[in-house]
DNA sequence: GGCGCCTTGGTGACATGTCAACCACTCGGC
DNA sequence: GCCGAGTGGTTGACATGTCACCAAGGCGCC
């Protein structure tokens, strides 16, 4: 092999400092959704997705995908949030092997009472330090990677 | 509470971006990671950080602060990686309490082996997909965020 | 010197995530 | 109809991370 493109001094800076955002805004959005809404990140992933359809109900392959989990993660996972009476598991009229998940009326009064809350963290500590410039890079930016990435996936997947 | 600012279309978008950037391109570095040198990633970032300073040793401490790891986390994962032969504990001659971990050959080995795959796959995969100015913008707002969050977190611990 | 009090690192119990194996069911070809 | 391959979901064993607590050593003060 020869010898490697290592990064510069600006792309090392970047790298770095996308790590170290990555690790600390992850601790503290934690954090204060725990304190405030006594809710884990993946709870609130998969009560904002369950709330986001028409339904309030979903396949579990269908979540699984959406939240870019395994299976096995969701199925462990649900049977927490269930058991603490958050989402509720029914049969699947369509298909007998699959289930599907559905938001209670606990769970609902869970997401709303925790979004705000969240919100309000995301935009205090990420949203609103950025520029308007910043953040529409990164949005352009983080899209380009993600197509790269499902795409490269996908190809993967496929041989 | 008033009625929340929610996030506005582009805010979203980026909002969103970064969290699936985020998982595909941890779990694609994490794949290629352990498939090409065997290692974790939280593997190679103690291998990283020990043989990027002077004399390949630091005080627990030191390397979790560095980290932004719980000495706790730090002293579990140390076990494990002794284990396996790369990394080594000695008393720290200065403070009774303290220990020092060094890396031992066959750590540096294995960062040495895998940094080049490493470093080149976070190329192919995020740097070499961005533009010079997405890049400079990168380390610009995540460096922001970082300093906010830090400062955020001792005001936090000084109460 | 001796006494609290802090810091350092380690430990065990527990929460969470991963991996591989498994069962029940669907679907397409015959 | 039914057989074999594939899919959806669950499960158990194990890896990893967190949390609360502990033991030992340093540090300042009297």
């Amino acid at each position: 092999m020869d010898e490697p493109r290592w990064l510069d001094e600006r792309e090392d800076r970047a790298w770095r400092g996308y790590r170290r955002m990555r690790r600390l805004l992850d601790l503290e959005l934690a954090r204060e959704l725990t304190q405030d809404a006594g809710l884990s990140e993946p709870d609130y992933d998969v009560l904002s997705d369950l709330s986001e359809t028409p339904d309030q109900r979903l396949r579990l392959s269908e979540l699984a995908d959406r939240m870019l989990w395994s299976r096995s993660r969701l199925s462990h996972h649900l049977a927490r949030m269930q058991q603490r009476g958050l989402v509720s598991r029914e049969e699947c009229p369509s298909d007998g092997r699959g289930s599907i998940v559905t938001l209670t009326p606990a769970g609902r009064h869970a997401i709303e009472a925790a979004a705000p809350g969240h919100v309000a963290a995301v935009r205090r500590h990420l949203i609103d330090l950025l520029t308007a410039d910043e953040i529409e890079a990164l949005g352009a930016l983080t899209h380009r990677v993600v197509d790269h990435l499902a795409g490269h996936g996908r190809r993967r997947a496929e041989t």
